[in-house]
DNA sequence: CGATAGCTTGAGTAGATTCAAACAGAGTGG
DNA sequence: CCACTCTGTTTGAATCTACTCAAGCTATCG
């Protein structure tokens, strides 16, 4: 049940029946974990990678005083630490942020693929500097953006990434964070979040409940955010 | 004169003769651009990428304010948007901050290497990778350490980046950034910065004047910043 | 020697935090 | 079924970190 991810890979390049075959080779049996679990620890040794199939994850650091930072979020389609297979062990760790389902895929498999299918290896180092092009938009949310602004990209961004593999309609998707998830991800604290969620809301751009973001103003959103879609190259590529 | 690249691939793996000379034959003449000169503009159609041989580099992001986020500082022997072979436009500008040389690399000949150099590919994939574990860390930085901390924990990553390619002793390099671009880096503003460094300096820890780091407390101004190298991915890999 | 870029310091302000308390909803057990 | 707990949300008040505005200083350069 990879299709989740082809629908991910096949947004943005042509891919072939050989390499679908391939793909789907080389996972393993699906696996369930329960919400808020470690799924991959910072520093250890790791063998394969991770596809997420299902829910969501995050990858995190933290400081020792308790404040965690989430570096990016996952949905499904997404391979959490394809990373992993170049770098064998991962400078943060990795969390789900609600139930997941997850297919893992061993690295002397992806390395076959490499090996067999030049194509694909272009198609994965193409995705491992798309999360590093969301990091670096996370940067700029981080570094200059307003608490407000902050919301409004990420909502912005979700309804975008999401909308690829079919999670989100035009204007509302599921989104099954807390106020503490999104703190997390904005450098904010969680109270901050909730009467910045309180302005959005009676500006009457976004409502965000019970897990479901509602987008009223889409073009006001993507104002307030300067929310520019070009980092998550949406463009299909050529082959 | 590619020899501080090959330095830098080298701190972490095995470059063999041959691949050397792929790399060499590959670099187009050197060229010089002078300080404060966009190197490259976000979003232009991109067919070779850049290696920085002297002086620094930024990529970075801005707002319609001007307000800037700079996301990753380059040093010589950094590949400053080696995701533009796989990305083809950037999502951001490249900028020089001193008077930098440079040599271009076709991204036809990058492909090439790639087909013929397994092992480079690795090694290649590899860097972008480094580059989103840096962009993470700064994340980190942007959103939950204090200015303190900001500062302390650039100085450590530095120390040691610019120490891989021979550029810093072992609590000294030289640093021709302004307070500005500091701040750029860090999400604050060019005033506090200067505060910051005040401060750093009256606790002994760091001192930064001229163009000039000069730390005076290495242990002190890691366990500010709480800075762990394990994101540089220092240790040598296998072939 | 004036112009300019960069650094330094002070005073007042603002955006976000901390601390505190209360409320809502879901799940649990007696 | 209701009391209880736990997690997550909401609001108020006080505080603080970092920002803005303003001004003066220093060094360099043509």
């Amino acid at each position: 049940m990879l299709d989740i991810h082809l629908r991910k890979l096949r947004a943005r390049d042509e891919i072939s029946a050989p390499e679908e075959a391939a793909i789907r080779a080389a996972a393993c049996p699906e696996i369930r974990l329960p919400a808020d679990t470690i799924a991959i620890r910072k520093g250890e040794e790791l063998a394969a990678s991770t596809l997420l199939l299902e829910g969501m994850m995050c990858r995190f650091k933290d400081l020792r005083n308790g404040e965690r930072q989430i570096t990016e979020l996952h949905v499904a389609g997404d391979f959490v630490d394809l990373h992993s297979f170049s770098l064998k062990r991962l400078d943060h760790s990795i969390l789900t942020l609600t139930e997941c389902r997850i297919a893992t895929v061993p690295h002397a498999k992806l390395s076959a693929i490499t090996e067999q299918h030049p194509h694909l290896t272009r198609v994965y180092w193409f995705q491992t500097n798309l999360d590093a092009a969301i990091h670096r938009e996370w940067e700029l949310s981080l570094g200059r953006r307003t608490a407000i602004a902050k919301l409004a990209a990420l909502f912005c961004e979700l309804r975008i990434r999401l909308g690829i593999v079919g999670l989100a309609e035009e204007a509302a998707y599921s989104l099954p964070l807390t106020q503490l998830d999104l703190a997390e991800c904005l450098g904010l604290t969680q109270i901050h979040v909730n009467r910045t969620l309180k302005e959005l809301r009676e500006r009457k751009l976004v409502e965000f409940r019970s897990g479901r973001v509602r987008i009223a103003d889409l073009a006001g959103l993507a104002a307030v955010a300067e929310f520019d879609p070009a980092y998550l190259y949406l463009e299909r590529r050529k082959r």
